[in-house]
Order: structure tokens, then sequence, then C-alpha cells
DNA sequence: TTGAATGCAAAAAATTTGCATATTG
DNA sequence: CAATATGCAAATTTTTTGCATTCAA
């Protein structure tokens, strides 16, 4: 038993949730991706050599694993979501606006940003699965 | 004639793309809402007195007006994308996890992080259009 | 004139919903 | 047992595409 899925209990029965085998695999299957849009996270699931899924349980299941707190989504892709799980050890999405490339940062580069904005605007922002989007070496480069 | 519309003028004619009356009608819409998803300017559009714009034409010429640089867009609502004018009046876009209200703050609250970004991942970002999510002061008083 | 853009219709993709059934706690 | 989650099918919503026609340069 995975210490992700330990917690993934806790969590959910925290919140009167329940574990089911489905968001089990579905954890299981954001875990190996790293991160991915629901339908690679659907296509992950249903290679697992388990049964198929309809995308709506998967749908529903990454609802409620949000909800959770189990996983969350940024838009590393701009065109859709993209789930991971809602571990501790956050960083930066960097992506490659030509390429596509995905790269990271530790979220320490964004330090005082957070204290700066509440200042400001009094918005508490959590900047610790964001994604930000440029060019990668290579592509600067050629 | 709005500065907005003849830099346009210029943007698209720099990339023989053309001036049509869609592409201005498109590009007031956007401007007078702010920012908003394509849905939502389709429908300012189709609100404007003019004739019905179908949304394959406002899909279309917001992909040329990005591609000619007049217009962005940001995920502010983490459903869909929100378009905005592309003017160098740039500042970040906040909001409410909760209730979905908007806030702002200059980027100069990001003073440093591209830097700090490209020194340790070599990626040329890109922070002056970008969407961060937290709550707002009525929130977290409530 | 002529290549780019539009309009329309239809297709494709992505996401949501209703409801009977199965499952968890 | 009672409430939650699933599976399936169908409905929505969002976005894309083909193609004949129109229009800007």
């Amino acid at each position: 038993m995975s210490a992700d899925l330990e917690r993934l209990r806790t969590q959910l029965r925290a919140r009167g949730m329940r574990v089911t085998g489905q968001r089990e695999r579905i954890l299981v299957a954001v875990a190996g991706l790293g991160h991915g849009p629901p339908e690679e996270i659907l296509a992950a699931v249903n290679g697992d050599g388990g049964s198929m899924l309809p995308s709506s349980t998967v749908y529903r299941a990454l609802e409620a694993l949000e909800d959770a707190g189990a996983v969350r989504h940024t838009h590393i892709d701009p065109r859709s979501p993209s789930y991971q799980l809602d571990t501790h050890d956050d960083h930066v999405h960097l992506r490659c606006s030509t390429c596509g490339r995905l790269g990271e940062v530790p979220v320490s580069v964004l330090d005082g940003v957070a204290e700066a904005i509440e200042g400001q605007s009094g918005y508490q922002v959590d900047l610790t699965h964001i994604a930000l989007h440029g060019r990668c070496p290579q592509c600067r480069t050629s």
C-alpha cells in the first residue's frame, strides 16, 4: 500500500467520502503520469489491466479527489486542465509556447511574491502549482 | 478610430493578414469586456447591432488576432480561456477560488522572477498576463 | 485578380447529467 | 441499511473543419 493511497483514505474519509477501487486506480494513474489531462488519465486507467471506466467516472472522481485534497490541477497546456498529485513537493511548471516542452523550477523562485500580492490586493494566492509559459532553451537558440 | 484599431491594422498588415469588419468588431468587443471567454465575446459581438457572426468566425478571428499580437489569453477562469487586449498595461489577474471575484496587481510584484527562472531553467517566461488563484479579502473574512 | 476570411453546416471533442444499480461504511 | 459512487446512455457545451462564396489588398 503506497503512502499516497494511505493518505487518500484519510482524506476521503475525513469528508465522508468513500474509498473505491476506481478512485484508487485513478489516483495511481495520476501518480504514474506525473500530470496530465482527464483524457490521458482515462487512457492510463483503462490501460492498467483493470476494467474499463467510463469518462464520467474519471471526471467525477477527479473532482472528488480534488475536493479531498488528493489531487490538484493547473493549466500547463492552455487547452485543458492538467491534474497532478497534491503533494507538497511543489514546483512551478514551465511550458514552451513553441514546442510544448515542459520544465520546472522550485516554488522558491516566487518567494515573497505572495506577500507582495497580499499587501497590494488583499488576495491570498496559492503559488504552489502554477504553470508559466515562455520559450525553452532549445527554442530560444534555434 | 481608436488607437486599438489603428494598431490592429498595422499588426495584421505586417503579417499579410487582412483587416475585416468582423475582426474589428471582435477586437472592440474584447476591449469592451476587458477580458472574457470566446462565448462571451461572441455574445458581445452579436449584441453590438451588427450582423450575427457564427462562433467559428470568432474562434478563427481570436486565433488570428492573437497571432498578430492584438489579443492574448489567460486562464482566469479555470474552465475556459479568457481573451483580452494585448496592451502593455500589464497586470496579474487574481481570481478568488471561492466566489470568483476578480482583482489585479501590477506585474511589478513579479520583478526579478523571470530572471530567477531563466537562471534556474533557461526558460524565458512571459509574466505579463498571468492569472493567479486564491482567496479574496471578503472570502477570507467570512 | 487572388489569396485570405467568412458563413454555414456538420463533425469532433470535451464535459455534464439522469437514473437505475451496485457498493461502501 | 442508508448514503455515496458507478455505469451507461444521452444531452450539453465547446471547439474545429470542409467547402463554396465573398471580400480586402
